[in-house]
DNA sequence: CTGAAAGCGCTTACAG
DNA sequence: CTGAAAGCGCTTACAG
């Protein structure tokens, strides 16, 4: 393996200049920068990140410690989590690390399983730098990493904490998207099917549900307001089954996120009541979950490519500038339209189900 | 951040007294151990896992490169593959890492995007040795990193390269398994939808849906055997289409994955015909689309968990006897049965849909 | 069983 | 603009 004492000799120049010239250093003469970048495309020379870590004080790594609810035995059923959001948030992170050549190391963490704990990713020093990707749970957490004042940041649908950089989504603007467009193809009510009260977001999608209808002049009903008791396809389906079985008979449901929504759609399916001929549906999230539901489901989109590389980028940025001002970035909503909702108008009121 | 050298000093020891304590090594005496252990937990001592690479020339950290059909524009529709598959399969790594003390270093990766390159956790000797994930697509990845004689297993659902180290399924198990279940639930014909002939899996598949209908004598024929031309869901609802439209009505469908049973499930939908009331389909890796699919999907499931974590421990094994015998890990296939299949039997023969 | 010394591959003041 | 030297935090022969 090549090393910087090979590239000096080679160049004919000492380990300093290379240094120097790596690090695109401003002090080293034109011709002196072009032999040793020369010598080390030669000489097929590829710095140790970790042997310039240890002088430079830096891993060139950053670490993603993704939240577990908690350590469960692997289930193939309904309720498992496989963790799709996280999956595409540490898509647009990595896309940032590797623009800015750093590595990525990551972790899953449970703070529920490991109070007054950090991952290891920090404590063994292994990383610069950590993003939180998801829910906490516990905010022992964040207190720790900022008592260690280890830089952080956090992203997730849901992730805000006062006083620290965050990339998140809007709920409220995505219940004002599913509302809209609900209004704009006719549906005069809707039921919401909510996430369990413990979310702090289950607050801002009843805030805006409430304003939406409102605005557009459609009936709110309490009993049209549910929330599920946790954020599972089977606490959706029993959901809806009581609802159901109460009487209600919703011509349009907007779901808190994919998993809510296709819990939904499998009672309704299982009572033989079509979506969306019967039942129009809207999902939040949109994970693949959505394109391959059945019928494909129309969501809010909420870009958590794009929310984990501004959270990159954040992270790097605190990196350089540790005392900057916290910064809170919410990625745009946006409605995709698939086959879940069609106009009320064209809904078939098939035996009576509606009242 | 407390040095060994601080611990050395409170422990009234030397340096490389701490080292040979934090090494385990054998040479120290027991009372000295203590002292300097007791030190550790005093000063809140962690080693610098970088520096100890440096000298020991090993990272401590282990890479995951997940394989990437090739970068495309992030889309939300139908066919996105968000790699459920790698994702399980990573979990399993996951777990065995942390158990090993090893980092996990990740990075997406596209062989043929970069012909001729490694990912960069390897060019930039970020991790000592590289678990690939899924199918490299181009054989060229694997040749470098033989002449690199760079540590590497490969871990996937068709991950097989002779004299490598490797954690995969067998598919054509998989089908025995759907095959016999179906034979159990009473149907006598079903109809295989394949993935594509690029994957060396089809014909795996095919063998032992030819030997399986065999042995349950059942019924073969040419039509009931499709390849799809992608592995997506929208080249499985074209396959079913063309089938429908052919003519061909079966009561039974065995998938070569999730995504293409969702396909043709929302095909059937589309048609208005039942699932499973009407035609029972199986699908095969069992992620969690098929846990929440509508209605939910009996699945072949392949323990891809299990296989993330052999690869780990494949790799460890790798680093730690260069020369060993290469090993073939083979996950073992389970049916997980949900609610898209019943027997033959109660299915309803609605509208003379079959033939 | 323990300590002093060299070295891993780099960066960073500091001279010049 | 370039080089010699010290040091980052550890490990590893090597003496003793």
């Amino acid at each position: 393996m090549a090393t910087i004492f090979d590239v000096a000799k080679y160049a004919g120049v000492s380990k300093s200049t290379v240094s120097l010239v790596i690090n695109n250093s401003p002090l080293v003469a034109e011709t002196t920068r072009r032999k040793v970048l020369q010598a080390i495309a030669d000489i097929h020379y590829v710095p140790n990140s970790y042997a310039r870590g240890l002088s430079a004080n830096s891993t060139n790594c950053l670490g993603v410690a993704v939240m577990a609810e908690q350590t469960q035995e692997i289930s193939y059923h309904f309720d498992q989590h496989v963790g799709l959001c996280s999956y595409n948030i540490m898509s647009g992170i990595h896309s940032a690390l590797m623009e800015n050549q750093y590595g990525m190391m990551m972790e899953r963490f449970c703070s529920v399983d490991h109070p007054g704990e950090v991952p290891e990713l920090v404590s063994k020093h292994r990383v610069d730098g950590v993003i939180i990707v998801g829910s906490p749970y516990d905010h022992g957490l964040i207190e720790k990493l900022r008592s260690m004042r280890f830089p952080f940041v956090m992203a997730g649908v849901d992730s805000f904490v006062e006083g620290v950089d965050c990339a998140s989504a809007d709920p409220g603007e995505g219940v004002r998207l599913g509302m809209d467009y609900l209004s704009e193809q006719g549906y005069r009510e809707v039921l919401l099917l909510n996430c369990p009260r413990s979310f702090h977001s289950s607050y801002t999608r009843l805030d805006a549900y409430i304003s939406s209808a409102a605005r557009h002049q459609m009936r709110v009903r309490p009993e049209w307001v549910v929330n599920c008791e946790h954020n599972t396809g089977s606490s959706a389906y029993q959901r809806m089954k009581a609802c159901w079985e109460a009487g209600i008979r919703p011509r349009a449901i907007l779901a808190a996120n994919g998993h809510l929504a296709l819990g939904a759609m499998r009672y309704l399916y299982e009572q033989r009541i079509r979506v969306p001929e019967e039942v129009s549906v809207i999902g939040y999230e949109d994970s693949s979950l959505s394109g391959y539901a059945i019928p494909a489901l129309t969501s809010v989109n909420i870009h958590k490519e794009l929310m984990g590389q501004k959270a990159a980028e954040l992270l790097i940025r605190r990196l350089k500038q540790p005392n900057a001002e916290p910064i809170q970035f919410i990625a745009p909503a946006e409605l995709v339209i698939r086959n879940s909702v069609i106009p009320a108008a064209e809904q078939t009121l098939q035996s009576g189900i509606h009242a």
